[in-house]
DNA sequence: TCTGATCTGCACTGGTCAGTGCATTCTACT
DNA sequence: AGTAGAATGCACTGACCAGTGCAGATCAGA
């Protein structure tokens, strides 16, 4: 359509081939050819596109942390101050911690993991893309309750942080860093879990 | 001294030149050559001893569990019954946040998400020799402590579970998966956050 | 139809590395 | 002193892979 267009398809495609097979093979194990052929797409139009297989990854992981931040965000917006925080929390908790268990998260995160001695920048463009807006999404949503009387607490920061973590915690654990997949009773009680204690520790 | 000592010797200090290494470069990047030159020896003594690279790195980190698993166990056992539980339970958040950010722990955890998807028995080895006992040990407390009348809560196992992700949750976010170095006060403060909140929830 | 940019297929270089083979040396025990 | 198991040094194979070069195909817009 564009001037542009094929241009940009081929882009995509290759971004979320480029995903795929980090994910399943790892950075270092991951060849270029593979990409490209699970792309459809010669070797060379991604050295034209990326220059080098570590800006691939990047603009790869980039992509994924924009995804991520999208659904995090669309979760955390049913915390609406005028809903009953035990029923609303319920129902964001449950959300989050779907959006965490995405295979495709998990992948992200392990593939962090692994290469965060040797490219410590990826944290910061997760972090930067998506982490911390959801954590301060999640904390300007604490403190419109704590204004309206339906929560008790000091500090807002510490309250999403600590909301996240009695999420994605247990959620670690059980699921093995994500090489087992939850049936979903185990994560609505991961879920009910946390929003429990976090109510008996924060309710008003 | 004994029959095989210079052999036990020989094998010990692979295994910690091979954590150390493994640790620095990844799995896939270490090479073995890299190992043998650190401890000291040569590759086919590596090769004697352990037969290929990936036995290799499953001996050297269920070592390293072992040794996690010791100074877990330490610090849960200061959390005696007769204690009073704030202090108590301060004195073994921190005893436990420090365990966890020690800089040998990160690298084991950086190391077993990287290999999830190649080697998911690395997950079974720790969590068998480490994770799982410290959870055991710590819900076994609680439980002593929920009988002397000092804990109110329905499920030890489950408290000892989000007291773990109080501490371990805030610790990974602010150290960013351990590349940066959490100074003692922040240490501090997410220990004393995740107490807080912890007695809020389940405190007589 | 022409032109320039993009894409493709293929072959090639240079480098790394797991694992092996072999001849030699060391060490501990008898 | 003699012997067997262990360790060493070194050279080598076979495989994999990032990145490049080139010659030809494709497709856009003028």
């Amino acid at each position: 359509m564009t001037v542009t267009r094929g241009r940009i398809d081929k882009r995509q495609a290759i971004l979320a081939a480029a995903f795929t097979v980090f994910a399943r093979d790892g950075y270092r194990q991951a060849s270029v050819d593979t990409v490209a052929a699970t792309a459809g797409v010669a070797k060379h139009t991604i050295y034209n596109h990326f220059g080098d297989k570590q800006s691939l990854f990047r603009e790869a992981v980039g992509a994924l942390a924009d995804d991520a931040l999208a659904r995090n965000l669309a979760a955390v917006d049913l915390l609406r101050p005028d809903r009953e925080p035990a029923e609303a929390l319920t129902e964001v908790g449950l959300r989050l911690a779907e959006c965490y268990c995405d295979e495709k998260s998990w992948a992200l995160r392990r593939l962090l993991a692994a290469e965060a001695g040797s490219m410590p920048e990826l944290l910061d463009i997760v972090r930067d893309r998506a982490t911390d807006k959801v954590n301060d999404a999640l904390a300007d949503r604490f403190a419109r309750l704590a204004l309206a009387g339906r929560l008790k607490l000091t500090d807002p920061a510490v309250a999403a942080e600590q909301f996240g973590a009695l999420l994605t915690g247990p959620l670690e654990t059980r699921s093995r860093l994500g090489t087992r997949t939850l049936p979903p009773t185990e994560l609505a009680e991961v879920a009910g879990n946390a929003v429990q204690t976090f109510l008996r520790a924060f309710g008003a």
